[in-house]
DNA sequence: CCCAATTTGTTCGTATGTATC
DNA sequence: AGATACATACGAACAAATTGG
């Protein structure tokens, strides 16, 4: 009758006492993912309509609307209404991955200390896989960025601005690795930080001298970049991340203290 | 009337016209959020029932209870019936944190080098932070977990259930780190692989070998970090991380081939 | 431009389950 | 055991959005 397989509840006695009883919705959103993952469902895909869903369920409307806004929530689908519509499987994004994991650390009480801890590795680590890679039109996009905080700010919300444009700096050379998770990590980190920035005064007692060596290192990684030189490009991101240093120093507990949206 | 301050939906005017028209559970799930932060709620703290909300929002049950699932499935609140019941804020929990970026990574191409290439630099900086900051507890854990592969495995399920052990050893250091971000990328990665191996027949070919020296490694780690020679536990590490090279060739593209379960 | 069909979105009323007292 | 206060689930209806004729 219908091309696709069936969507099963799992036997009750698989799961038998393992914690507490999870909710209706909970079990048939699980059932839709090992039914995506079965089917080898791709973005794009449909899954039954929610007319579909109740009948194979034998659930109610709202318990499956429940199921599939749990799925929502975690990016796996999105839905469309009218004719041709319904629910599709979609590639979670990477803003929503983002909010989400930020949702983890907005109880901590993450400091700028411990994203440096991990950007003073991997950076490095980024550049130099990254040397004598980037095509020309990233270049490019990288000295645009670098003109365009070559002047030193006059008011706060330049330096604000040019503080974020320095991010989105690294921002552009997270994006040309080919490892997923090295660009997640640091593209996370710099939300964060793009995040801190707008919203609160973060670095305020302006370190005119500080940030005018930060774009010389910049200005001479560009150039590591281009000629290929791994390890340069490695030593001088290095010491740029270093630099940071001082600005951590006063800066105790600065967490979260708002959802990032996505 | 009510203790706390009002939960609101925010001016149309605000979010004009960015996108498409948000769903309203979304809108009240964002409202919630909102509130969450406004108020300081932390975990523990109970959010408004359902029946309040309904009367808050003027919006079905139904609704409500979509918004709800949405910041269910984000790990953000918990729900419980019963009298003194209710819909709670919760800190995300690590598996579900790391379960809902496992989705980001199901539709990317991960390979096991990606995961190495950062491994590689962020195990030597957690040892070379841990070394000599060790409790003697943890320290005997460390050893206990070496001795459970003392000897070589003969049987392919002993060599997986050897090579998790192996995991958990490197797991157990990364529970010590106060960095947060550091712990949970490691863990994370730790997650993944761990996962791999047991669902798959990951390093088939057993090296003995190369086994032994893995071994090896971690306890010459071992002794460093009790020793808090902090230079020695950072070499030996990379050295160990490197050791893994050879099994991530004729290894491509082995990404994710199903969800992972909190 | 309107109309009809399709699918998700939302409402309301009612009933059931569950934990507390 | 019974009353209470919650979440959980059901079912029928209607609203809104989208597509095609």
């Amino acid at each position: 009758m219908s091309p696709t397989e069936e969507i099963n509840l799992p036997p009750v006695s698989i799961r038998s006492n393992d914690g507490p009883k999870q909710s209706r919705p909970t079990q048939v959103a699980e059932a839709i993912k090992d039914f995506i993952v079965r089917e080898g469902l791709l973005p794009g895909d449909r899954i039954p309509s929610e007319a579909e869903l109740i009948e194979r369920f034998s659930m109610a409307k709202g318990t499956i609307r429940e199921a599939l806004r749990l799925l929502d929530a975690q990016g796996l689908v999105k839905s469309r209404t009218g004719p041709g519509g319904g629910t599709f499987v979609h590639a979670v994004s990477t803003e929503r991955a983002e909010a989400l994991l930020a949702n983890y650390f907005y109880f901590k009480d993450l400091k700028i200390s411990d994203i440096y801890q991990l950007r003073r590795v991997l950076e490095p680590e980024l550049v130099a896989s990254l040397a004598g890679q980037l095509p020309i039109r990233v270049l490019h996009e990288l000295e645009d960025i670098l003109d365009s905080y070559s002047e030193p700010a006059s008011t706060d919300e330049e330096e604000r601005d040019q503080h974020v444009a320095s991010l989105r700096f690294h921002k552009v050379l997270a994006d040309q690795t080919e490892n997923p998770l090295l660009s997640f990590a640091i593209g996370f980190m710099l939300t964060i930080l793009s995040d801190i920035t707008v919203s609160r005064r973060l670095y305020r007692p302006i370190n005119l001298d500080l940030w005018a060596r930060g774009r010389d290192y910049q200005m001479r990684l560009l150039a590591a970049l281009r000629e290929g030189d791994s390890k340069a490009a490695r030593a001088i991101m290095t010491a740029h991340m270093q630099t940071a240093q001082p600005l951590m120093e006063g800066q105790e507990a600065v967490s979260l203290k708002r959802f990032i949206r996505e």
